[in-house]
RNA sequence: GGGCGAUUAGCUCAGAGGUAGAGCACUACCUUGACACGGUAGGAGUCACUGGUUCGAUUCCAGUAUCGCCCACCA
């Protein structure tokens, strides 16, 4: 690549490689002879035998005896002829290898470190460009995987080389050029991060920003600890080209390392800046003064990381006031994004926000860590790699929408990464697939609306009467209410998936299922009817249309940041709103407290039961759906007598019964046997007395189902009651509801037994 | 070498200290005036393993195994 690269654009990866043993003789002291030493040599190990042409020491641990004597002697580099000393380095490891370890300062970062320790030379044998260069000697020109196996050769030939083993290490490879990297010695630019870490940190003990979930914090934290200068300087033609300007009449028309630099914001700040320090000099000797602008530009990401400032205007600008945007909108609230660069991007934008305006704190509130999509195999999804989805294929299949509620259903883990069960063959999912089943059924809730609605807005109908309402009304309104607090809270929190999965169920399993099947008898008025009854049945229809409009419009605006495009068409045509307005800036629904019942929704909840029990009876006794069938429930609870007794007309409609009657268990026994279905649901029974269709066996199956059911639950509760110190520690409030629960069941086991004895 | 996730129905995944949930797939029935991209009913799980805390653990804690990710200068 020619170019400096960041150590986080480089990727450790395990290859199988070599472990070169190269002899290195020992230089023969003052009187001595070669060979005449009983040590005559010392064996290093390396992974690239090509660098030893740079070595300029051979190091050793300070405390190995074997060596000791030796260190401060030199060695005759094999190939090169130049003479290396022998160094005592505690970075070396004397049970690795042989504990000789060759030295080459110019190109390791290891042997940089003990070169600066021990005043070493650097002697850079290779060029930018993976070739060696002239210091190589015989071997400069070729190319650095040439030289390895050119450099083994001539060891080898020379009688120096001990041995070759084969070895598996982690080699450093470039994220953009897919080949090793090689470390070389270079004049950069480098941001010091330290004092702007440490800024960082602090904030992020006092909570900023605030990242959610929480965990990433600490690997943000982490990486801001210890943190290495900077490299921002990059050899390539594109990105922002560096601000700073070489003075190169000063050294003779060319960069050096010796040339001085002016940074300014553009080349005529730079020019007075270079005229000021240097033109009296320049005049003097008749020359002109010129500057050359550094052809490098700056890391991508230093450039990412001015986010804040490159979208809202810059602090600080000359001769004027602090931009708008900048004053009204920083910091943010929340920046959204994901972990993989929260290295990259998140901490490189507090970085260089405190440097900008240290006194502003982090440019963002929250940071939202979502999870990534990841592809069949669990990797992660990169065009690199190129696993990844094309969005517009899952767009055109399912629609737009579909695709965004999928994905925000599925991160509800705490930003846990997205497995998406995409099929490559086909282009489908079935997650999206479900997503876009939603929207369709949203389509057509709103369209079954529109055609009942008479014509009428939400506005228009207004606010239902509160006396007026029906138990269904006040109960998908006490739902309504208590999803709009729920939905909030989610939203607020991140909790995105929570957010979207509770959404979909009340409309689909609430809204749908049960309230548009409920209110469809009241919302058609018979043509036949007259006088009070016709008054009374419009009033009806106009508060089931009241309710139904108020809970659709409310739903699509909480649906709305998750089905954008569908919410906003539905939601026009319910309301009727102009074009030029936007559901997105409708303000959230206020939550109707007084419309919250906690036991009606429990009480809906047992209704709703005791018709499933009724649909399943007919289902098991192999009635045809269309074919009514008496109804008769038997229950000692005056409560739920009531409740089915109000909601027989909805019963009624719900179960196709022929009719509907509600009996204590007094009354049943007057009334004598009857040959009957029979289901028991808690302390319910259901009856449904149809003499001669009845499936026997099916039906008695069911039956026997449903005292196994009792009699597990009679035998764990049971258990758990019988165990003393469950009475005793447990809260009362447990404890009491176990025992309603074992008594519920007791009886529901009796009454099992009982029917199946009668079919006998 | 450190750190972090995950392990729940055939598949993809939620969940919560008090008797296990969704979507898809599966079975049966149903073209009912919103919707077959649908409805009704149903089948399906030793919640990875081993200990601990607790009256009670699938849920909390510790360890183990497997899979995955991040960080780390051993030639």
């Amino acid at each position: 690549s020619g170019s400096a690269v960041s150590d986080l654009e480089v990727e450790m990866k395990e290859v199988e490689g070599h472990l070169w043993h190269l002899r290195y003789p020992l230089t023969p002291l003052a009187g001595e002879t070669a060979g005449e030493h009983p040590l005559d040599h010392l064996v290093v190990a390396t992974t690239r035998p090509e660098t030893m042409l740079g070595d300029t020491a051979v190091a050793v641990n300070p405390s190995d005896p074997r060596y000791a004597d030796l260190v401060g002697q030199t060695l005759t580099l094999p190939l090169v002829g130049r003479t290396i000393p022998i160094v005592a380095d505690d970075h070396v490891d004397a049970d690795f290898g042989t504990g000789c370890v060759k030295v080459t300062p110019a190109h390791d970062p290891n042997d940089f470190a003990i070169g600066q320790r021990h005043g070493l030379p650097q002697i850079t044998v290779m060029a930018k460009d993976g070739t060696m260069n002239e210091a190589a000697g015989r071997f400069a020109g070729l190319d650095r995987f040439e030289a390895r196996q050119a450099v083994v050769a001539a060891m080898e030939a020379e009688g120096l080389l001990v041995k070759t083993e084969p070895h598996r290490h982690s080699v450093p490879f470039s994220d953009r050029g897919k080949v090793p990297v090689e470390p070389l010695l270079s004049t950069q630019w480098f941001v010091r991060t330290e004092p702007l870490a440490a800024r960082c940190r602090a904030a992020l003990e006092q909570g900023e920003p605030r990242f959610v979930p929480e965990r990433w914090s600490k690997v943000y934290r982490d990486w801001l600890t210890d943190i290495r200068d900077w490299c921002i300087s990059r050899q390539l033609w594109w990105g922002h080209r560096i601000p700073a300007w070489f003075v190169v009449s000063q050294t003779g028309g060319v960069i050096t390392e010796a040339t001085p630099y002016v940074v300014a914001r553009d080349e005529a700040a730079a020019r007075a800046e270079a005229e000021a320090a240097y033109g009296a000099a320049h005049a003097a000797a008749g020359q002109e003064l010129v500057l050359e602008q550094d052809p490098d530009v700056l890391d991508t990401w230093f450039s990412s990381g001015l986010w804040p400032f490159s979208t809202l205007g810059w602090p600080g600008e000359p001769g004027g006031s602090e931009p708008a945007d900048l004053a009204r909108w920083y910091p943010t609230s929340v920046l959204v994004t994901g972990f993989d660069i929260i290295f990259f991007w998140v901490a490189r934008m507090t970085m260089l926000a405190g440097a900008f305006l240290p006194e502003a704190g982090p440019p963002f509130g929250d940071v939202y860590i979502h999870g990534l999509v990841r592809d069949e195999h669990n990797r992660k999804m990169s065009k690199s790699v190129g696993n990844g989805i094309d969005p517009l294929l899952l767009i055109e299949r399912y629609g737009a929408d579909a695709l965004r509620f999928a994905l925000v259903r599925e991160v509800a883990g705490a930003g846990q990464d997205i497995r998406l069960d995409y099929d490559r063959k086909s282009d489908t999912s079935g997650t999206v697939e479900a997503a876009r089943n939603f929207a369709n059924k949203l389509f057509n809730a709103t369209r079954f609306a529109l055609m009942n609605l008479g014509g009428e807005t939400p506005a228009s109908l207004g606010a239902p009467d509160p006396a007026a309402l029906q138990l269904s009304d006040r109960w998908i309104l006490s739902r309504l209410a208590r999803v709009n607090a729920e939905t909030a809270e989610r939203y607020n929190s991140y909790a995105l998936g929570e957010a979207a999965k509770g959404l979909y169920e009340f409309a689909w399993n609430e809204v749908c299922d049960w309230y548009l099947e409920l209110i469809k008898r009241r919302l058609q008025v018979a043509a036949d009817l007259e006088g009070v009854d016709r008054e009374a049945a419009l009033a009806d229809q106009r508060t089931a249309r009241q309710v139904l409009a108020k809970v659709l419009s409310e739903l699509l605006l909480m649906l709305h940041p998750l089905l954008p495009h569908l919410s906003e068409e539905l939601w026009h045509g319910l309301t009727g709103a102009p074009v030029a307005s936007f559901l997105a800036l409708q303000p959230w629904p206020e939550v109707d407290i007084a419309a919250l019942d906690g036991s009606l929704e429990a009480a809906f909840a047992e209704l709703i039961e005791a018709i499933r029990v009724v649909r399943n009876l007919r289902a098991v006794a192999g009635l045809k759906p269309a074919q009514p069938a008496p109804v008769r429930f038997i229950t000692g609870r005056a409560e739920l007598a009531s409740l089915l007794q109000a909601a027989s007309a909805d019963i009624t409609a719900l179960t196709r019964a022929a009719e509907v009657v509600v009996w204590s268990p007094q009354e049943t026994a007057a009334g004598g046997s009857e040959r009957a279905l029979a289901g028991v649901c808690g302390e319910l029974q259901v009856l449904l007395p149809i003499e001669g269709l009845v499936d026997l066996d099916a039906l008695r199956s069911r039956l026997e189902k449903d005292l196994a059911k009792a009699q597990k639950e009679i035998h764990g509760l049971a258990a758990r009651l019988a165990n003393p110190n469950f009475a005793d520690k447990a809260p009362p409030a447990v404890v009491a509801e176990c025992r309603a629960n074992l008594a519920e069941a007791e009886a529901q086991a009796q009454l099992a037994r009982q029917r199946l004895a009668e079919l006998s």
